[in-house]
RNA sequence: GCGAGAGUGGCGGAACUGGCAGACGCGCUGGACUUAGGAUCCAGUGGGGAAACCUGUAGGGGUUCAAAUCCCCUCUCUCGCACCA
């Protein structure tokens, strides 16, 4: 009776071995390491396609490590505190922990399904007060260090649900649920202080040889460090002044008016409460601040003087500056920066030209906008005739002489502000005391846990503002009445540490010394690009601030980055039902009305759009193998994946092609020695054997190039296949390159591989093995075809052996019959040798 | 607008430092086996041509004995940033 593959049979049958050896399981030893990591999920309900292909790049990472003989870390856990919990709980009345645990229940059963070899005793949710008491401790360590600090700021709010909404909550400006219109409001918050490594974090950037440019260039960015000057504009008729920052410092003879952001203190100065207009025209600047929009602006009747030409020029309110950046105060240079040039446009402002481009002599026709770069300088007094760069320094130092300002380096990376003021997240350890102020909760008394207790209303502030239990304390300093703080942090606090976490089981302690200095950092890390800067920026943070509290030395979390591309399908759209699942679609008519359906464009797999693929019926019809290998061999893992069926039944097929071979010639194999026979390396098939092992083995080295390795042991089975013994004498190559090509596929297809090398008689597990080492000279070919080319097109191909000079091979080409006669009447200009493989023969 | 990346058969994609364009898979065509084929196996498959041969990697120029690959210009698409002074 012939056996037929079953992909789920195969599978859960080794998964329950494997969950039961334990066999993924790493602990320190003195192996070389090998820390391999996945970006950790939202337990959101269900994983999605772009999980599978993550994780199915990460582990055929961990388990080709784990062949080449290192001590492989491959860790998961949850990244558990978030938002959707709570928002089910409004909805519809589950707690966010139950909601979450039942979640976390279901995406890990799919996750083992999947076949993924993780050492699950590590496993960490970052809802369990276990983990989220560390979120606290190095809240307390940076607050003693000066990292944590308070402030105001604003954040989004619904006058009508009375509470505080989460930038994803805010849709066009207004609520998700009531569809309110937005405001800012301002509440005092927790702020760390990332701006102190701001420096370190950028030119670390530059030795990260192992993350993608793209990804070292989205940080460097959104650090945005730029080199420039502050300058001092007295302002008339008063002792104050306005402090600028520009990067333009060979324009300030241009400059004609200084602008301040709405809430520059100046500008609070110059409309006092008693200017009853005055303050209602300030207001209006206000509401247009930080909006991209046209710029509004507001005389303030004053006038400041420039201090290199003691030129008078007037001060402006202007929605467009921003109170975050720099001194808060811009000088305005309309004829070289384009939003001053709108502005004076709008309130017919002057504008004066002082740079011009090289030695264009005649004036330059302006009204088309700001001339933006570099040039010469003209009408700037003892700088004119000097280039930018040179004024630039020139101009700085004279500043700096007169003492009316300074060089300064500013960064557009702002503090990062973690309160939210939400349930599901860490409590944020801290208490209000009357009396003594500000105090942290001590050490001891972590964690502050969570109170389960509470109503989801989704109106009012957090359910925690209103947990009576939680909030009441006694002072850990005076031991009077106070409250504690009910905001909680940012979820991304959670997953800044979570990978140093994994590799530290110690209880006592957030992170064991020992375990961290054998397994960080992590050695490849792998995930969406979405994370290229918040997560990856708060991390390297984060590690740092590690490193600065003695934990170890090492300063950057991830060696090696990964993002891979997104995982997209074609879209489909009924005339009538609009967009179509896959399963709505028969016959390229919509399966509810029978119109022929309209295919669109190719676009990343999302609900709205119903272009998805349901990751579970995937495995249900064609198996976890096929599942991981279709996601592998479509598309390089960095690049964007296009889903297609037919494709997933080509990667099925391939596996049954397998399984039926091995199994129709079952006897033949089992009845030759696990060892081949030495000596043997001319035979073709153990020629492609050892091809075959060099390409994988190099496509994996190289980027992790798996869809050119996958096509590469697709040429092995179509030569294992093609293969016809002769009888028991060749019988022996048969069983050697069946047996390497299974272990070459055990990191891409773990049960297939397992269940045929059980199948050959072997008694290991495949898991376990040593990856195959192959030999150059078994792989080199006896004959290797010779292109012979008149003037750069081929006329010739002869077969020769490898290893001929460049002359013999000239020769060769020379004395070729159809070459000979190609050449008849023509001079031989020149001959070139390619590597033994290619001749160019130039002739006229 | 600025920054980054990418444009190769009907489709997804190969081609390490310039050296045979199209590996591998999908689809398609023909055949075999079949009551049947949307199963399996075999053969073919960039375009033109009966063939020799010509032509072809977004478009145009250039460098070179030789260009998908290097240089210049243009076009298209994707992603990121976007009043950061």
């Amino acid at each position: 009776m012939k056996r037929k593959y079953q992909p789920e049979e195969v599978e859960l049958k080794w998964q329950a071995v494997w969950a039961q050896s334990d066999l993924y399981r790493s602990d320190p030893d003195a192996r070389p390491k090998f820390y391999s990591l996945e970006m950790f999920p939202y337990p959101s309900g269900r994983i999605h396609m772009g999980h599978v292909r993550n994780y199915a790049i990460g582990d055929v990472i961990a388990r080709y490590k784990r062949m080449r003989g290192f001590n492989v870390l491959h860790p998961m856990g949850w990244d558990a505190f978030g938002l959707p919990a709570e928002n089910a709980a409004i909805k519809e009345g589950v707690h966010p922990a139950r909601w979450t645990h039942d979640n976390i229940a279901y995406m890990k059963k799919q996750l083992i399904r999947l076949g993924l070899s993780y050492d699950w005793s590590r496993e960490v949710a970052t809802c369990e007060p276990e983990y989220y008491r560390w979120n606290q401790w190095f809240f307390l360590k940076m607050f003693e260090k000066g990292l944590a600090y308070r402030k105001a700021s604003f954040v989004n709010w619904c006058p009508s649900c009375a509470t505080v909404l989460a930038n994803e909550q805010v849709i066009d400006g207004r609520c998700w649920r009531c569809e309110s219109v937005v405001v800012q409001k301002e509440l005092e918050q927790w702020f760390l202080r990332i701006t102190a490594y701001e420096d370190e974090l950028l030119a670390a950037l530059e030795n990260l040889s192992g993350w993608p440019e793209k990804v070292r260039v989205m940080q460097k960015n959104w650090i945005g460090r730029s080199e420039g000057l502050e300058i001092s504009f007295p302002v008339e008729g008063s002792r104050d002044e306005i402090l600028v920052f520009t990067t333009r410092a060979d324009t300030l003879f241009g400059a004609k008016f200084v602008c301040l952001a709405p809430k520059h203190p100046m500008a609070e100065k110059f409309f006092e409460a008693g200017n009853k207009a005055g303050r209602e025209a300030l207001e209006k600047i206000r509401e247009h601040y930080g909006k991209m929009e046209e710029k509004h602006g507001l005389f303030t009747g004053h006038y400041a003087i420039n201090p290199v030409n003691d030129e008078r020029i007037p001060i402006y309110v202007a929605n467009f500056v921003l109170m975050e950046y720099g001194t808060g105060a811009i000088m305005s240079v309309p004829a070289h920066d384009q939003r001053d040039f709108e502005f004076a446009q709008k309130y017919g402002l002057p504008l004066k030209t002082v740079i011009r481009l090289g030695d264009a002599k005649e004036a330059q026709a302006l009204p088309e906008g700001a001339f933006e770069d570099d040039g010469v300088l003209v009408e700037s007094g003892p700088f004119s005739g000097l280039s930018s760069a040179e004024a630039r320094r020139k101009i700085s130092e004279y500043i700096e002489a007169k003492a009316r300002g300074r060089r300064v380096i500013n960064y557009r990376l702002r503090d990062w502000g973690i309160s939210r003021q939400r349930y599901w997240g860490t409590p944020i350890p801290m208490i209000y005391c009357q009396r003594c102020g500000v105090v942290p909760v001590p050490e001891k008394d972590l964690p502050v846990v969570l109170p389960e207790d509470v109503r989801f209303t989704g109106k009012g502030g957090s359910p925690l503002a209103e947990a009576e239990d939680f909030i009441n304390v006694s002072c850990p300093s005076c031991g009077g009445r106070a409250r504690r703080e009910t905001d909680t942090m940012d979820t991304f606090v959670d997953s800044s540490w979570y990978y140093a976490r994994y590799c530290s089981k110690a209880g006592g302690t957030a992170l064991d010394k020992a375990d961290i200095a054998y397994y960080m950092p992590v050695d490849q890390y792998v995930g969406g690009v979405e994370h290229a800067v918040l997560h990856l920026l708060y991390s390297r943070f984060f590690m740092r601030v590690i490193r600065d509290l003695g934990f170890t030395p090492i300063s950057e979390p991830f060696e090696r980055l990964l993002t891979q591309g997104m995982v997209c399908m074609e879209t489909i759209r009924c005339p009538e039902h609009g967009w179509l699942y896959p399963f709505e679609v028969e016959r390229d008519r919509c399966s509810r009305c029978g119109s022929p359906v309209e295919r669109g464009r190719t676009e990343k797999m999302s609900k709205s759009k119903r272009n998805i693929v349901d990751p579970d019926q995937l495995i249900k019809t064609y198996g976890a193998d096929t599942a991981r290998l279709f996601s592998l061999f479509a598309a390089p893992p960095e690049r964007d994946l296009e889903w297609s069926e037919k494709g997933v039944e080509g990667a099925y097929r391939f596996l049954q092609r397998i399984f039926n071979f091995v199994y129709d010639n079952l006897e033949i194999l089992k009845a030759q020695a696990p060892a081949f026979k030495p000596g043997e390396k001319t035979q073709p098939l153990v020629r492609k054997t050892h091809q075959t092992i060099m390409r994988v083995t190099r496509d994996i080295e190289r980027e992790y190039h798996f869809n050119t390795a996958i096509a590469a042991m697709m040429e092995l089975v179509n030569a294992i296949t093609a293969f016809a013994p002769s009888g028991p004498e060749d019988a022996w190559q048969l069983r050697f390159a069946v047996e390497k090509m299974l272990l070459l596929l055990a990191p891409f297809c773990p049960h297939m591989a397992q269940e045929l090398w059980e199948a050959l008689g072997m008694a290991s597990d495949i898991h376990l093995e040593r990856w195959p080492e192959y030999d150059e000279d078994a792989a080199r070919e006896e004959q290797v075809e010779l292109v012979v080319q008149i003037n750069g097109k081929v006329r010739a191909r002869v077969m020769v052996s490898p290893g001929l000079t460049d002359e013999e091979i000239k020769d060769m080409a020379l004395s070729e019959p159809r070459i000979k006669e190609a050449i008849v009447g023509k001079d031989i200009k020149n001959v070139f040798a390619v590597k033994g493989k290619l001749v160019n023969i130039v002739a006229r």
